[in-house]
DNA sequence: CGCTTTATTGCAAAGGGTTGCAACAATCAA
DNA sequence: TTGATTGTTGCAACCCTTTGCAATAAAGCG
């Protein structure tokens, strides 16, 4: 499991905790709530709270070894960086979700890079909007 | 006041809380929160409460009227559409904050109309990244 | 103006996420 | 292996925001 290795050369400490997060994590292919590690996490380790999720997710995605959006539903979801870049479109009016390739924001990125010497992070973007069905 | 005009038109029932929202809302040039515009409207209707404030910006922002973004504070800040549009570049590392004009997205938001016929609502982004100086 | 309809409000509770702090335990050096 | 160091955890409390519900009050009509 790369990620065990990852954070022991980084410096942090290796716990059951923490391992059983990671492993939860690289069972999921989708998008995976906190809510949902945690209830994985817990049919092993029943007594781990869910704020070291919370914090577990927030280190990994510092490290930048996932990512974290909101598709609108009030809620943080996390996607595994090694199952593929993407981005959503996401219908205000029908719920609909559109999966668009990275390589759309590449020109953005690369302006923004240009222009403002900004390296943006977009890594798992969200934008809402109006889907084909939905614009009247 | 056009705001009025526009919610009765609308077929919104004007109160005075609501009045009292619109105009502290109008008195804002910059990115104001929940929060502060709850602050000005007790200062003339101590009985407000905050839900009625969240329910109303949330309300202006379905009509279009305002922006709603989260510049990395872990609070919602509004922006009156009358006062320009524009996006904001935010540094993970320091901190920082660059405001970008809107016509940066203008390509991204064609291109998602062309390849998806999806109608972006693209009016106030935050993307977070890393600034000149904190690129290492 | 008074009545009816129903949108809006205030309140309290809940929901998702974060945080301060003391207890705990992973790590490392002796 | 033991002890010291200090990063992590669990817990409870908190923050921001949303929501259910009963009471209120705008708006439209006679």
């Amino acid at each position: 499991m790369s990620c065990v290795q990852t954070l022991r050369e980084l410096g942090y400490r290796m716990t059951p905790q923490r391992q059983a997060i990671l492993e939860a994590v690289h069972t999921h292919d989708d998008h995976f709530s906190t809510e949902e590690v945690h209830e994985e996490v817990r049919a092993r380790y029943p007594q781990v709270n869910i704020s070291t999720v919370y914090r577990t997710l927030e280190l990994l995605k510092e490290l930048g070894l996932v990512t974290q959006t909101d598709l609108g539903e009030g809620i943080l979801r996390y996607h595994h960086i090694d199952k593929g870049h993407h981005h959503h479109l996401i219908c205000e009016n029908c719920g609909a979700i559109i999966d668009v390739d990275e390589s759309v924001f590449s020109p953005l990125k690369r302006e923004l890079l240009q222009d403002y010497q900004f390296k943006a992070n977009m890594s798992h973007f969200a934008i809402f909007g109006r889907c084909a069905k939905c614009q009247r």
